[in-house]
RNA sequence: GCCCGGAUGGCGGAAUCGGCAGACGCGGAGGCCUCAAAAGCCUUUACUCGAGAGGGUGUGUGGGUUCAAGUCCCACUCCGGGCACCA
């Protein structure tokens, strides 16, 4: 298509300017209001794809917007730059992940620039760099000192043919390694783990002051899932000194208990196991430990359970019925949640409910279920029966009066659990922070000492295609001595997970100017908490819930002090680009790449579209006609240009009719795209622009001709609400209009004129029977009596009335009368 | 299975507090300009009956509340997302 002006001169005219005089760069004692504009650091796969432009528009248009009302606006940016995809194509092309990662890095930077958005690049962070390695290893040695890091076995994906560790995400959804086919196994490594579960209940309290997502919030209140209820002992039958701990949720239910489970880890397994039982029980624990995660899960779609047990021999004692009931070893308990061992009620439990039919163990209702229930399990309300000293009771009563009695019969508790388990994060990678650990076969593990950080991965390594982590063999990155007693030791050789890095990079870039350590928390806490952070809901839980536990236990272990235990104040998730219904992504393709579109319609113009296209929260999908969606937009900046630059209009001396009709349409304006841009609805905002141009650009062009102030008026009015989505544009045609001034950017953003805003005379709707019969013009202030008074009086609604009489007429002046007859 | 979200013209969407359904844009149709085209400009465009004036219908389905429902309530269908043996 042809445009009305050259869009990439004016565009890399403004982008250089932006760049050069360093128009948002702020400082840590700029005296203005504070405003923390944050996007979501990218991980950097090359130039940039439809979703960061999406993410990075909304982005720039907040700050430029934020700026423009007088905030000290920080607006930093940085790069995810550690991960899996740019150790895979080091591999793939043997060469090292670092030189991969900056090339693509220096691809989605140059990708920002022609995007237009803007930022202070000072206070760029990226994860591999070393000053960051730095400062990621005093944190994590600061959490070991507090105790919040500690090393515990874990099961992790091992691959026999490449001999390392997978992540989930390389294993394949039938259990097989992406690379080479075998099948993955469990094994159990010793690995480090953080105790984010320490701050399970305050992860989820704080949640309630968050201006987030309902959505989001409800992901993070299930991820955590919190269960208040009971652990109590019950007693082995023929040796009560045994005791096999359980928790529940439902003691109420205590007499529908027919038999108890332990996982197949549980410590009391070989003692609860009598000698006939025991080739059973071993066979199902041995199939229960060496099956993956996955396997052990699989059959679960839809309810469909497909649970394995074995009896093992020993009975415990229901102690609400006195009466003894077999133990199982069951998969379909789990050795890491509660106690690793419940009392199952299959009445009241799906998944008990499944076994005992399969075992055909008892089933005893302790709850009326509804006449028409015809279901197994029945998990609703009701009154207790079956139940001793309980019937008659409703759930919540029974309940007490269950905790109570277990509380003085079985050593009951009250207790909380919490579904959140703590985050493990070695990883066996190369191309990640490594932990800065040495181990000494007399001192045990000591913190690497801060004069030695950071701990580097040695750069002459090679990247072979079996994926193991070349620094588990690089001895002379591997062998050490130990910083205590200095006998020969070695380091610790897995990297942390990248969730550490994107967990404190928000408070880096709040001053990474304090020299010797991650930041000055008081600098750092005048920025805090980040006011809009924005980003894909694919965060909504991993990243944003440890950052937050990060920035809670930074402050706990004193390297944050005064810092708002909450980063993220306001957070907006956007919607994700679809290619045709399906996900848009590098590995399957279909990327439409954002660059072509610099050079035909501008960065403003795929901003337009990016903000004009539908609500920024919900997906878009790129199809055939997305194209020509783009073009309008583009059609739009074009008509803005030529009203802008035009010169044969006829210029006349007075004010008419029509030039009020004009300000009140631009005044309206602004207060309609300032509100707009207040709650996050851009595509409406776009949508006032553009009526108004049509408004504007029809008055102008009358034979009638314009009045200069009011066309002036309207230009710079409508160039200042476009500066934060169409940036460039507006610069240059504020610059023609202005010359030698400020640029928009740097001016107040504008005000509607109240009395411009209101609107003397409305149109009033005529109902008869609720249908519309007729439009009356009104002044706004009209008054109910002659509201009603014009309505009975307008002809088209006498003709409908036909002589019948009203039987009520209902006034909701000056917007609607409804005579009902 | 449980929990969330959604469904409005040919298409993306608008309607912010229960009060004119379809703003704005795309696409379509017709016209102006032009030797012609591109670009631009103008008119029109939910469906339907009607020559017109005008009428009827209409926001996934079925009910309900209300003078009035896209909006509130109940039941359901379909689509999308999250969790998925957490006792």
């Amino acid at each position: 298509m042809t445009r009305a002006f050259d869009v990439v001169a004016v565009e890399t005219k403004w982008q250089s300017r932006w760049r050069d005089e360093g128009t948002y760069e702020v400082d840590n004692d700029d005296p203005r209001e504070r405003f923390y504009a944050l996007c979501m650091y990218p991980y950097p796969s090359g130039s940039a794809h439809q979703g960061h432009v999406r993410n990075y528009t909304f982005g720039d248009l907040v700050v430029r917007y934020q700026t423009m009302r007088g905030k000290a606006v920080l607006s930093p940016i940085g790069f995810d730059s550690f991960g899996l995809p740019a150790e895979n194509a080091a591999i793939k092309a043997g060469s090292h992940p670092r030189l991969f990662t900056e090339a693509r890095m220096a691809e989605l930077k140059a990708s920002l620039i022609r995007l237009g958005a803007v930022y202070d690049w000072r206070r760029e962070v990226y994860s591999h760099d070393p000053q960051y390695m730095k400062y990621s290893q005093m944190i994590f040695l600061a959490f070991w000192r507090a105790g919040l890091a500690y090393r515990a076995y874990a099961p992790v994906n091992w691959c026999p043919g490449c001999a390392t560790v997978l992540a989930n995400e390389q294993v394949l959804a039938d259990g097989t390694c992406e690379r080479s086919g075998d099948l993955v196994e469990r094994r159990n490594l010793e690995q480090w783990f953080f105790r984010i579960t320490d701050y399970a209940e305050e992860l989820l309290n704080d949640l309630e002051s968050l201006d987030w997502p309902e959505r989001v919030k409800i992901m993070q209140r299930n991820w955590i899932g919190r269960s208040e209820g009971v652990e109590f002992d019950l007693a082995l039958a023929d040796d009560p000194a045994v005791a096999l701990r359980v928790f529940t949720t439902r003691p109420d239910t205590g007499f529908g208990v027919t038999y108890a489970v332990v996982a197949p880890e549980h410590p009391l397994v070989e003692r609860l196991t009598t000698a006939e039982q025991h080739a059973d029980v071993a066979e199902l624990v041995a199939r229960a430990t060496a099956a993956t995660e996955l396997e052990r899960t699989a059959g679960v779609e839809g309810g469909a359970l497909d649970k394995r047990g074995a009896f093992t021999g020993s009975y415990v004692v229901n102690p609400f019925t006195g009466r003894p009931v077999p133990v199982y070893v069951a998969d379909y308990v789990l050795g890491t949640y509660g106690t690793g061992a419940i009392m199952a009620v299959p009445s009241e439990d799906d998944r008990d409910y499944a076994f005992a039919t399969a075992y055909g163990l008892d089933i005893v209702r302790t709850v009326q279920p509804p006449d028409d229930f015809d279901g197994g399990a029945y998990h609703g309300e009701g009154v207790h029966i079956n139940s001793g000293f309980l019937d008659g009771l409703d759930v919540a009563a029974a309940k007490e009066r269950a905790t109570a009695f277990l509380e003085q019969n079985a050593q009951g508790r009250r207790t909380v659990n919490y579904r959140l388990r703590d985050w493990l994060v070695s990883r066996q990678r190369f191309w990640g922070c490594p932990i800065p650990i040495i181990y000494c076969e007399t001192c045990g593990p000591v913190g690497v000492p801060e004069d030695q950080l950071p701990v580097v991965a040695p750069d002459d390594v090679t990247m072979d295609r079996t994926g193991q982590s070349p620094l588990a063999t690089h001895d002379a990155f591997r062998l050490t001595v130990c910083p205590i007693c200095g006998e020969p030791a070695h380091r610790e050789t897995d990297t942390m997970d990248t969730f550490t890095d994107s967990s404190w990079y928000f408070l880096r870039m709040a001053d990474p100017f304090t020299p010797g350590r991650p930041f000055d928390p008081a600098q750092v806490a005048r920025w805090m908490p980040v006011d809009q952070y924005i980003g894909g809901i694919e965060h909504a839980i991993l990243h944003l819930l440890y950052a937050r536990f990060y920035v809670k236990a930074l402050v706990d272990v004193g390297l944050a002090t005064g810092v708002p235990r909450e980063p993220f104040r306001r957070l907006f998730t956007q919607g994700m680009i679809r290619l045709e219904g399906s996900k848009m992504s590098k590995s399957k393709g279909n990327l439409v790449a954002p660059e072509q579109y610099f050079d035909t319609v501008g960065a403003d113009g795929l901003r337009l579209f990016h903000l004009f296209v539908g609500p920024p929260a919900d997906d878009v999908d790129w199809n055939e006609q997305t194209e020509s969606l783009i073009e309008g937009c583009a059609r739009f900046l074009d008509r803005l240009y030529r009203l802008a630059t035009l010169e044969d209009v006829r210029w006349r001396e007075a004010e008419d009719e029509s030039d009020l009709a004009v300000r009140r349409a631009v005044h309206r304006c602004v207060a309609r795209v300032s509100e707009s841009i207040e709650r996050w609805s851009y595509n409406t905002a776009v949508a006032a622009l553009m009526e108004t141009l049509n408004t504007v650009s029809k008055w102008a062009r009358d034979e009638a001709g314009a009045h200069r102030a009011t066309y002036d008026e309207a230009l710079d009015l409508m160039l200042l609400l476009l500066a934060p989505m169409a940036p460039h544009l507006s610069a240059e045609l504020w610059e023609h209009r202005h010359p030698g001034e400020p640029s928009v950017h740097a001016h107040p953003w504008p005000v509607a004129d109240p009395a411009l805003v209101a609107t003397p005379r409305v149109t009033m709707v005529v109902q008869v029977n609720g249908k519309v019969r007729s439009r009356v013009e009104v002044a706004s202030d009209v008054g109910e009596d002659e509201a009603r008074d014009r309505a009975l009086g307008d002809p088209s609604v006498i003709a409908h009335l036909a002589g019948r009489l009203p039987q009520r007429i209902v006034v909701r002046a000056p917007r609607l009368v409804n005579i009902i007859v």
